[in-house]
DNA sequence: ATGCCTCAGCTCCTGAGA
């Protein structure tokens, strides 16, 4: 089973490329972000054409997520359970008996600001609702656009974005927390090449200057990681013309034995 | 460099992203 996350910079944009993709690496599941489309916009029938159940959660200008699955997702949620929030930011569904969570993490903007401290509530609320999905799914991914990184590793120039977004403490406090719970960032489960990143700023060249982050993760529940067998960041759409800023991270699961 | 690029929208500038 592979599973794959992407935040694509608006699908409207986006489409053609998705699809592309999916034909030449067709995983079982695809989790999208940063839709940037109301649910009526959503290109469903452009999914189904090809072999996919989509879920989505859209939101006119900003947000949206979706889960796109070959066999079709149930038990789907929209959003944190009891945490109020206006913006489409996570969508769920169990696909072929894995819980898979997607999830458009809030960016933050600045340490200090209001959308930092928004993330930080938003974190919270979702490392509760996680640990408690845990224990009805032991089997489960959330993955997607977390936008915080692990730590220097992640960061092309950790000295200059020492304490900046995506690179405070305070972010990186809660990325640790989750995985507390048990969960395991399928990247490091393998050796990857140094200055492996998910996402290059469009200005400055810096996807050609290797200047970017990795701020997209797979993380795998305690029970899956035993069966994973993979990981890697795609880099190739990345080089496409009008790429999104992020590039797609792929994980492969064994079948249980 | 508060500046570099890309996208959406009450679109010819602005806010947001990361």
């Amino acid at each position: 089973m592979k599973l794959a996350t992407w935040n694509v910079n608006s699908l409207g944009v986006r489409l053609p490329q998705v699809l592309d993709w999916l034909a030449s690496n067709p995983v079982d599941v695809l989790a999208l972000q940063e839709l940037k489309l109301s649910d009526d916009k959503f290109p469903a029938d452009a999914f189904e054409a090809i072999g996919y159940h989509p879920q989505w959660f859209g939101q006119k200008t900003y947000n949206g997520v979706a889960l796109l699955s070959r066999t079709p997702a149930t038990e789907v949620l929209k959003n944190i359970p009891g945490f109020d929030d206006e913006m489409a930011r996570v969508i769920t569904g169990t696909v072929d008996g894995v819980r898979v969570i997607g999830a458009y993490f809030p960016n933050g903007q600045e340490p200090g600001s209001d959308k930092f401290d928004y993330k930080m509530e938003w974190l919270t609320a979702l490392r509760r609702w996680v640990k408690d999905e845990l224990t009805r799914h032991p089997q489960l991914v959330l993955m997607g656009d977390y936008n915080i990184t692990f730590d220097d590793d992640d960061v092309w120039d950790p000295e200059g974005l020492f304490e900046s977004i995506h690179c405070t403490e305070e972010e990186r406090y809660h990325l640790r927390a989750l995985i507390a719970l048990g969960l395991h960032d399928s990247h490091r489960l393998f050796a990857q090449p140094p200055k492996s990143f998910s996402w290059w700023d469009y200005r400055d060249a810096g996807f050609r200057r290797n200047r970017g982050l990795r701020i997209d993760h797979i993380l795998v529940s305690e029970a899956l990681r035993p069966r994973v067998t993979a990981c890697e960041i795609d880099k190739q759409p990345r080089k496409n013309e009008r790429p999104s800023d992020h590039a797609p991270v792929v994980v492969e699961i064994a079948p249980a034995a």
